[in-house]
DNA sequence: ATGTTC
């Protein structure tokens, strides 16, 4: 394990570094994570986790999740709340995937049913969703239209025939930030984001066929508040983000916040904790454009679920409505966003970054949707494509805890490199499909990538955030089918 | 993650 001078363990899988650890730090940095997983993590996450608890403003502690690992100035997994006359914002706390997240579609189907329609539905959801680098998408939208994408997210697929009405209030912050503006966006950004809806994008992003995995986890007593009434239910899960378009955000604005740090004297330890304050005219700029590719990530995601709805219908030969493909849940990865949270004995309003987290806001929040809001907000957590994933509920110990936040899936253990030098795209391909997990690719050095054993135990992360009780185990889903980007 | 090294 690496040792990290004065860390002291907090409780069974909470481990706290003090502020002595480094000149600057302004507050604590908190640790998520079994003795096996801190073991594991390598020590770029300790630097980075204590180089953000250095960044002006930042309240009560930065944190790394179970699943953390090193990322561009931040931790992928990490969360920090920044007061909002003193803090900043960082692209860096974001991720260049502005609103990567998770979607969690049911349907009332069983396995025995879907089984022998796996390839078809798999086949004809490959054409009707596009995978891989630089896609286009089948969505015609003009550059109004897209503005107005940019300001809605899922309320203007809601009102453009992409969606059911009751979609928008089964998404995180009701479908669309508030603060999105357009004026923001460079028209390079803009030209690259306005043929992008409805694709998958690459990476770890796909498209997932599941089906509830009793033998991992199912708490039938939670789960039929979800609409998961069998213990061999059908589901559907995405991860994709805001594509080009919010990678074209980020960069524009790295470059913006490299100068604003020096006009604002602002010091970080690594560059790529570029920031600006959020009061500022580039930090408020950068908001504005940021939560406009975040709403185009919604979108993007809705395009998708428009598209299963479409696949499934044609594969089973009943209407959506009849299939019951309802959103349980959608939930973004990396994003920076106002919210209301308890400090020091009083509600403030405070910037929380999350990047590679999950909002776990807990039971009776009044922005979990009306059928959950006394359970807690449903958390989507994204395994491999070979391991599975789970659903969970937020809870109050994460609103006292973690400005109300959770780990986001299972995170790398093994370089892309790595891992394609170890696994044949092809020969992964076969082994799947023989484990019942019908896989199409991109690329075959794409899935390569993505194998399994480049990731953490999923069971691991989940078990962390379960002991830690800042989320609370619902079901477990296994893959029996998926599209890669 | 990303028109995968503007």
């Amino acid at each position: 394990m690496v040792e990290i001078t004065g860390m002291k363990q907090v409780s069974e899988v909470v481990w706290e570094i003090p502020t002595s650890y480094k000149q600057g730090m302004v507050v604590p940095a908190r640790i998520y994570a079994t003795k096996k997983l801190l073991g594991g993590m390598d020590r770029g996450v300790f630097e980075q986790v204590t180089n953000v608890a250095s960044l002006p403003g930042i309240l009560k502690y930065a944190y790394a999740m179970a699943d953390a690992h090193w990322g561009y100035g931040f931790p992928i997994g990490g969360v920090a709340a920044f007061d909002m006359e003193k803090g900043v914002i960082s692209p860096g706390g974001i991720g260049f995937d502005v609103n990567c997240g998770m979607r969690l579609i049911r349907t009332n189907l069983r396995f025995a049913e879907v089984k022998p329609k796996v390839k078809e539905l798999v086949d004809l959801l490959f054409r009707l969703v596009p995978a891989g680098v630089g896609v286009k998408g089948f969505v015609n939208v003009s550059q109004s239209q897209f503005e107005e994408i940019m300001r809605f997210g899922v309320k203007w697929c809601a009102e453009n025939d992409y969606g059911w009405d009751d979609d928008v209030s089964h998404v995180e912050e009701g479908g669309f930030i508030k603060g999105a503006d357009p004026s923001k966006v460079s028209t390079q950004a803009s030209s690259r984001g306005i043929r992008q809806l409805g694709t998958l994008g690459s990476g770890n992003h796909y498209l997932e066929i599941q089906v509830v995995d009793p033998s991992r986890h199912f708490d039938p007593e939670l789960a039929k508040n979800f609409g998961i009434v069998h213990p061999d239910q059908v589901l559907v899960m995405i991860h994709c983000g805001s594509r080009g378009f919010g990678h074209q955000i980020g960069s524009d604005y790295l470059r913006v916040f490299d100068g604003a740090m020096k006009r604002y004297g602002i010091n970080v330890r690594d560059r790529e904790l570029a920031c600006a304050p959020f009061t500022s005219k580039e930090g408020g700029d950068y908001y504005g454009a940021m939560v406009c590719a975040a709403n185009m990530a919604f979108a993007n995601r809705q395009v998708i679920v428009h598209r299963v709805r479409e696949a499934f219908k044609k594969v089973f030969h009943r209407e959506a409505e009849a299939l019951d493909l309802h959103i349980i849940y959608d939930v973004c990865h990396n994003v920076a966003k106002s919210e209301k949270h308890r400090l020091n004995g009083s509600e403030k309003e405070l910037l929380v970054h999350r990047k590679g987290a999950t909002r776990s806001f807990g039971p009776g929040h009044h922005d979990i949707p009306a059928p959950y809001r006394q359970l807690g907000q449903p958390v989507i957590i994204g395994g491999s494509m070979e391991t599975g994933s789970y659903l969970l509920i937020g809870t109050a110990k994460a609103m006292e805890e973690t400005f109300g936040s959770t780990a986001h899936g299972s995170g790398r253990t093994m370089s892309r490199t790595a891992a394609k030098k170890q696994i044949r795209g092809n020969e992964l391909q076969r082994s799947m499909e023989s484990r019942g997990i019908y896989v199409k690719a991109a690329t075959m050095d794409g899935l390569a990538e993505e194998a399994g054993v480049a990731y953490k135990d999923i069971s691991e992360v989940v078990e962390t955030m379960s002991i830690a009780g800042i989320s609370k185990k619902v079901v477990a889903l296994r893959p029996i089918g998926n599209i890669k980007g």
